[in-house]
DNA sequence: CCCCTTTAATTACCTAGGTAACTATTTAAT
DNA sequence: ATTAAATAGTTACCTAGGTAATTAAAGGGG
């Protein structure tokens, strides 16, 4: 067992707890967050085009979607095609949205602290060489 | 939303999804590999000792033990403290242990092929500054 | 000796990911 | 126009992680 994929997938995992702690006193999880972005910068996404962007299966994007919108979060409505679900975010999100953000770059730079930009590019080369 | 973080995630779930595709054949999943491969290596280990090296929460490693003693992997009995369980691979794992570990061995080769052992070194360096 | 605290493990309940199988709609081919 | 194939989304069921609360045993202080 290579060192190399222990300590990978045990920061991601310790990054991850974090970034749920950071979200916490805006009752929202890690992969919510996620998707909350990516619909906020996209203004108005299909399911599919969210789970495609994301590089995760359609089931967990079905979930994590209903859960928002049962939570306010999103709203849903038909796109022309009677089969595709289109989302965006509800005037509570985007007020919110902001405040969220800031919480989220504070503690990106808090744990990017210790490196500079070059070996932030360097490692950022080196995990799109694992493959 | 800083990309580093995007693509350190995303690359650990899909390097997740292949271990798991990797130890299909063993009957077996990524997490389950983590917990024999630390068995193996200490012998012996209670629940506590477990899941404070592999950095996860107790209830994790309760879970992901009694999995592997119903499926036949592990053997659980009691340690002088009446409280603590003891775990040890079974007669069974023990045999399978080898041809598992150079399935994982052959995976782990074949996704570091594009890297020198320089840039794996740096790149463990770089994932240790994440903090 | 008794009570309080700590420790080991578990339970209940949540998010987050996956696969496989399904429904409903749309598209394409004959 | 009808039927077959593709696409969008969902459902059921699994692993994997977390927190909070609980139980049972071990230790320590008075």
């Amino acid at each position: 067992m290579n060192p190399l994929f222990h300590e990978l997938f045990q920061r991601t995992r310790f990054l991850n707890k974090e970034v749920n702690q950071t979200l916490k006193k805006h009752d929202l999880f890690a992969s919510q967050w996620t998707v909350l972005f990516c619909i906020h910068q996209h203004t108005e996404m299909t399911l599919t085009e969210i789970w495609r962007y994301l590089n995760v299966e359609a089931p967990t994007i079905t979930r994590t979607v209903s859960r928002l919108e049962e939570l306010g979060w999103l709203i849903t409505h038909e796109g022309k095609d009677r089969r595709e679900k289109v989302v965006r975010l509800s005037v509570e999100a985007k007020d919110k949205f902001p405040e969220i953000e800031a919480s989220i770059i504070e503690f990106e730079n808090e744990t990017l602290k210790g490196m500079s930009s070059e070996e932030q590019s360097l490692l950022m080369t080196l995990l799109k060489k694992l493959n």
